[in-house]
DNA sequence: AGTGCGATTGACT
DNA sequence: GTCAATCGCACTA
């Protein structure tokens, strides 16, 4: 309250642009927390579908919960490219998650997108998920690739670019911001590296887990 | 080659 | 609340 840009007139105008890699904070933490309000573009054949970021956790330098941690292999090689590319492994055989690498060139760091708030195509996002209900089509890292389509093919990309998956902003005014420890992990679990929108629905995980 | 174990989800008691 | 599905990777031999 009493803010002084409340007296500002709000854009209502979409941004229809690609975030510029410029504009993203180069440390991982600093991108976890910018990242929630931006929007998530899947252009597929059929259509585009789009969602608002509204959970994400960060693994860090050095970290020992972050899939870098031991070095590059096949499979995590897009976490060290330069902050803005998709890094997109297979979990539990069963899941594909998608993180946006976060460091300079050659530092292996990302952010793992957790949860949408469905905006477009929601249609698109209902028939590859098989469920109908809105509130749980992204709610959940696995669940949000389902919903888009992504799987290990689109490891790699650049998402500062218009293409099959990209990051665009957002002009609306974000939410406030709440920060937890991570979800599901055993090593180094206690660091406060989960952001999420405050009181959206949209976010995985307890509701009692979600607030402060 | 074999074993153990996940940055999860959906089905079920 | 419990639990299996399912596969890539780390580790041992």
């Amino acid at each position: 309250m009493g803010r002084t840009n409340a007296l500002r007139p709000v854009r209502h105008r979409h941004n229809h642009r690609p975030l510029a890699r410029a504009e993203l904070p180069i440390d991982t933490v600093s991108l976890a927390r910018y990242l929630i309000g931006k929007i998530l573009v899947r252009e597929l054949p059929e259509g585009v579908a789009s969602g608002r970021i509204v959970e994400t956790e960060a693994y860090v330098v050095g970290d020992a919960a972050g899939h870098a941690y031991r070095g590059m292999t096949r499979r995590n090689r897009s976490l060290f490219l330069e902050r803005g590319h998709a890094y997109i492994y297979l979990a539990y055989g069963t899941s594909y998650m998608l993180n946006v690498s976060s460091e300079m060139p050659g530092i292996g760091a990302g952010v793992l997108i957790r949860a949408l708030e469905p905006l477009e195509g929601i249609l698109i996002m209902q028939l590859s998920r098989g469920i109908d209900r809105l509130r749980d089509l992204a709610r959940g890292p696995g669940r949000l690739a389902a919903a888009l389509r992504v799987d290990r093919r689109l490891d790699g990309l650049d998402l500062c670019r218009k293409g099959p998956l990209w990051l665009r902003g957002d002009d609306s005014e974000p939410g406030e911001i709440g920060q937890s420890m991570r979800i599901g992990i055993a090593r180094d679990a206690d660091r406060l590296l989960r952001f999420y929108l405050l009181g959206s629905p949209f976010v995985s995980g307890p509701r009692s887990r979600n607030i402060g």
